[in-house]
RNA sequence: GGCGCGGUAGCUCAGUUGGUUAGAGCGAUCGACUCAUAAUCGAUAGGUCGGGAGUUCAAGUCUCCCCCACGCCA
């Protein structure tokens, strides 16, 4: 038995994420984790929300909240659409929890002692009005270039000039709206990434069989212009990871926090001690110590191509740099974005179908079995509602779903609702087996290597083997004859329900438990001996006609849909 | 402007280290079946593999140039 370690891209808790967000990291890697459970293996799988940071603080007070409390109820937010996704997380964690300081500031005092960590002085924008330090992008003002009013900090969105805060005229605060600004001098702590280049680079080099995309964007970051970069890691917020040495203070570090990516993959590990604090398990260091127990983990990370610098390079410095033995990523799996429409989803213009909205107009496996099918592994792939309303109709509704229906209204109609007794198999059914046994490893092979695109379409392979056996023996005509044939034909076709409900839960749990219910069995055991799995409805079992397991989207909805998700154009 | 990922049938995409008539699903057309969610099954049509040049006995697959889309950076 293996163990797999799980984790995708931690989602900022700001509003909830689209479509394109969902099918980059926490559905494949959801899809992931259910299978290699389904295969028996040791899974932890977890994610959590990232919270630090100035929007967060922003949102929070547009919403007129402290930013714990609206944090804490977003974080309630996005862990009930979790659900409703069926995103089967051991455990959904925070990274502003209390586990996740304690560790940030532990890695900062290693990597401080390892000498990776220097201290710079530089000038920054201080509004008197709001109180605090700005990101160059909430001071706007004229353009010092072309005269335009709105201008940001950094760089001017009419003429595409970058900019210094200090260069704008008539500067301003977009918090506020105040002009009373300065700039200040402030100390902020740098991750000497650069020192750890070449390390980085060896890596890499010697990751094998990673995706395209994941080596080429770390590549890119390792040797763009003059080479990899140090970052800051510290910001002069309120709301975030004080900066500390370990447990103590950190001189002239007063009132500042660990800059949000620093601390927000830290919570991957953080999270295991909240799932362990949670009473959910009761051992952390087994999966992420290699000097206890987690030498024999496979990690396994999903995320979208915007995260891989964090993942390919900041997070391997803070783990390799603090000289300790924890586990360092097995397999990054990165994914392209899904495009709506003809353009890019967009929060800002609520364009395109975001979590809860998607949830509200059908079930999740209707979207799972779409974005998934449709994973951006290659290149950036389009959502469009033909496509969708096609692909779910034909696939799960007449494919997979009226298998179902033809099979148990066939045998309630010329037999009774219980595995028909009867005949016996012949070349028909012993090449059915033979067929979906091939197709059945070719689509371990595909999940194994996580293939999302070809696993989903060796599933629908499979799930067609089972109406062309139908076809080819016709039980309807069969049965005129000799109905004992077509009982045994019926018996093989309902265990072949049960059998794609095993083997289709990763990707569409919720149907996948309704169709096993149906054939009235608890048996979800991995077909390894697909003839032995389908014998496992045996005659006389009792079993119960499904209801509509998929039912068809409509050109009127489809229609509508379109037209209500297509926000608001420029 | 630099870099990155792509540009393969109407649509969505596969195409391993270059090697016989370039594949799949959907859609289209025709046919079969009639158990079923007007479902299913089969067959057929459809591509000068973005454009051009080159290397090679042989290029979708390698090299160079150009065009287009998307993204990142400046």
């Amino acid at each position: 038995m293996a163990r797999h370690l799980i984790t995708s891209a931690i989602p900022y808790i700001n509003g909830i994420k689209h479509l394109g967000n969902l099918v980059g990291s926490q559905l494949p890697a959801d899809l992931y984790a259910r299978y290699q459970r389904a295969r028996g293996h040791e899974v932890l799988y977890l994610c959590a929300t990232d919270e630090h940071g100035t929007p967060a603080e922003l949102a929070a007070a547009k919403a007129g909240k402290p930013v714990a409390d609206y944090c804490a109820e977003m974080w309630e937010v996005q862990a009930r659409i979790a659900e409703g996704f069926r995103l089967s997380f051991d455990h959904f964690g925070r990274s502003s929890s209390e586990q996740n300081r304690k560790l940030t500031q532990h890695f900062a005092a290693r990597l401080d002692d390892e000498g990776l960590i220097r201290e710079t002085s530089e000038t920054q924008m201080y509004s008197h009005a709001d109180g605090r330090f700005l990101p160059d992008r909430y001071i706007e003002g004229t353009c010092p270039n072309c005269g335009f009013e709105d201008a940001r900090g950094d760089q001017c969105d009419n003429c595409g000039k970058l900019l210094d805060p200090v260069d704008l005229i008539n500067p301003h605060s977009t918090i506020s709206g105040s002009t009373d600004l300065e700039m200040r001098e402030t100390k902020h702590l740098y991750l000497r990434q650069s020192a750890m280049k070449d390390r980085l680079e060896e890596w890499i080099d010697t990751r094998e069989g990673w995706p395209v995309l994941t080596t080429s964007i770390a590549k890119k970051w390792l040797n763009d212009g003059d080479g990899l970069q140090d970052r800051g890691i510290t910001r002069d917020l309120d709301w975030g990871v004080p900066v500390m040495k370990g447990d103590q203070p950190w001189p002239g570090m007063e009132g500042k926090v660990f800059y949000v990516w620093f601390d927000a993959p830290i919570e991957y590990i953080a999270c295991s001690q909240e799932w362990v604090d949670a009473g959910k398990g009761d051992d952390w260091e087994r999966w992420w110590r290699t000097d206890k127990g987690a030498d024999d983990v496979r990690y396994t990370q999903f995320m979208g191509k915007d995260n891989v610098p964090f993942h390919t390079l900041s997070f391997p410095v803070t783990i390799l740099g603090s000289n300790e033995p924890w586990k360092l990523v097995d397999y990054i799996k990165s994914f392209n974005y899904l495009n709506y429409d003809g353009g890019q989803f967009s929060t800002s213009r609520g364009r395109g179908v975001f979590m809860d909205q998607a949830l509200e107009i059908l079930p999740a496996d209707y979207w799972r079995w779409w974005l998934l099918s449709h994973a951006p592994e290659s290149s950036d792939s389009e959502f469009t509602w033909e496509n969708f309303q096609s692909s779910v109709n034909k696939d799960l509704a007449d494919v997979l779903g009226n298998f179902a229906s033809r099979v148990t209204k066939f045998c309630r109609s010329k037999f009774s609702e219980a595995v028909p007794a009867g005949g016996s198999y012949g070349a028909a059914e012993e090449k059915l087996i033979a067929d979906l046994t091939a197709k059945i490893r070719e689509y371990e092979g595909h999940m194994e290597a996580i293939e999302v695109r070809k696993a989903a379409s060796a599933l629908r392979a499979a799930w067609v083997l089972g109406n062309e056996y139908l076809q080819e023996v016709a039980p309807w005509t069969t049965f005129k004859t000799d109905p004992d044939q077509a009982a045994a034909q019926i018996r093989l076709a309902l265990n072949l329900i049960r059998l794609y409900a095993v083997i289709s839960a990763p990707f569409i749990p919720d149907a996948s438990a309704q169709l096993r219910e149906a054939m009235m069995s608890d048996v979800t055991d991995w077909p390894e001996d697909v003839a032995a799995a389908l014998g496992v409805m045996k005659e006389g079992d009792a079993f119960a006609v499904p209801e509509v397991t998929f039912r068809k989207i409509t050109d009127a909805e489809r229609e509508d849909w379109q037209e209500r998700f297509a926000g608001t154009r420029t």
